[in-house]
DNA sequence: CGCGGCTTTGATGTTCATCAAGTAAAGTGG
DNA sequence: CCACTTTACTTGATGAACATCAAAGCCGCG
């Protein structure tokens, strides 16, 4: 199979890099692995060492820490067309952040070295990247600290609503995580997670049903949401 | 006074701007500009225009955050030879954070198109400018973290000794931030930011007069700190 | 000198985690 | 495919951690 050609028609290559000339782009062609994943596979173990670049074409992932003897943290839910993995990438040698997939992905994995080398030849590609990158980043800090000047039903809020405007773009949908991971990624307890989440239910603010939400009052959602 | 001298023999310089060929280092000279600020002073409003970088010379910094209706929330402190700012520069048009001076501190501001035009036609700047950076957000995302995996008395614990450790590099110090910042740092309450610390003092662990701190047993701090 | 902000301590109440206990669902091996 | 085990989910009760309220002393500053 022509990789080249693979990777020039990719539909999502376009939207992740852009400024690269045909060559460059062949560079990057045959560099780089596409492979799949199952929901629950883990795709990179934290202090592995940094020697791609990952970038998310179909699916969910999700970034966390796991620290001996706490329970895992969830930093941030990755969808399509992102960038995977914070600018850890180009300050430390190894994974800061173990990532799994939480939805059967397709992950396109390239050679970290092609990609600096691009940034070393190629100005606009860099700054272009840079700026994309650091979007990532810059949207997790501002998350975690909004999330922690809120209480329950507020974080609660949140997450339906990312997953409703962010990730499905529809008030129907059905949770790609599990309650303890709601619980993990917003800091609470699982217990309180589904409280809260009943507490919605009985104000007639949600309709459960397993892993599926259907959000029947969104305006009032919203208004948790705002009002922590 | 010949500014491009100015630049060149700056001592921080070296440490800031890597890979820069003399010509390069001319550019940023005749673009820079040098300001004092005394201790209180606001040095960027938050929501104002983005069109220089920032670099901390001398003194101390903090970045925050003030939201309407909610009491400010300071999401890190720089010292010397740091980067002042997030990526956010690099993704926004306008400031995201607030920054305030310490203690009274010298900055240089560097025209941001004068940077970015260096990252688009010197690749190995651009590596190394990329790398320090994005070490920045990097930390600030681990703090954030580990703050909230601990609980009161370890963020005391963690506050103390990042002004011991990283700041001055000394048992004996005097903070540079009241009690409501401290508070406003590791999102507590006044109120136990300064119960916490009068408990430690009453267990030995430090001596407090007014804002000079006096760590007297290090070990059993740290201690405090990675139990959380 | 008096006012406002910072600091301190105590008392009170709320939010939340934890514990316990039971049901449902989803893997696993014979 | 069914018994078995494990993991996820759910609700209630309890207690701990923490914020908030209140009141008073302190300090710097106009």
């Amino acid at each position: 199979m022509d990789q080249e050609n693979t990777c020039k028609v990719c539909v999502y290559r376009s939207r992740a890099f852009k400024n690269l000339t045909d060559k460059e782009m062949a560079l990057i062609a045959i560099n780089r692995e596409e492979r799949h994943f199952k929901k629950g596979e883990i795709i990179v173990e934290e202090g592995s060492k940094i020697d791609e670049f990952l970038y998310l074409q179909k699916g969910l992932v999700k970034l966390y820490n796991k620290e001996p003897h706490r329970k895992e943290h969830i930093i941030s839910i990755a969808k399509p067309l992102d960038f995977i993995g914070l600018l850890g990438l180009f300050s430390n040698q190894k994974q800061v952040h173990s990532i799994a997939a939480i939805e059967d992905c397709t992950i396109c994995f390239v050679k970290l070295n092609v990609i600096k080398e691009l940034i070393r030849t190629n100005g606009n590609f860099a700054l272009d990247f840079f700026e994309k990158i650091s979007a990532v980043s810059d949207s997790v800090i501002k998350t975690r600290i909004n999330i922690h000047t809120k209480q329950l039903r507020g974080r609660i809020a949140y997450i339906l609503l990312f997953f409703a405007h962010h990730i499905y773009n529809s008030k129907s949908y059905s949770l790609p995580i599990s309650r303890k991971e709601i619980a993990e990624l917003i800091d609470m307890s699982t217990e309180n997670v589904i409280r809260v989440l009943s507490e919605f239910r009985k104000d007639d603010i949600i309709e459960i049903e397993g892993k599926h939400i259907l959000i029947k009052n969104l305006q009032r959602l919203e208004k948790i949401y705002t009002n922590g």
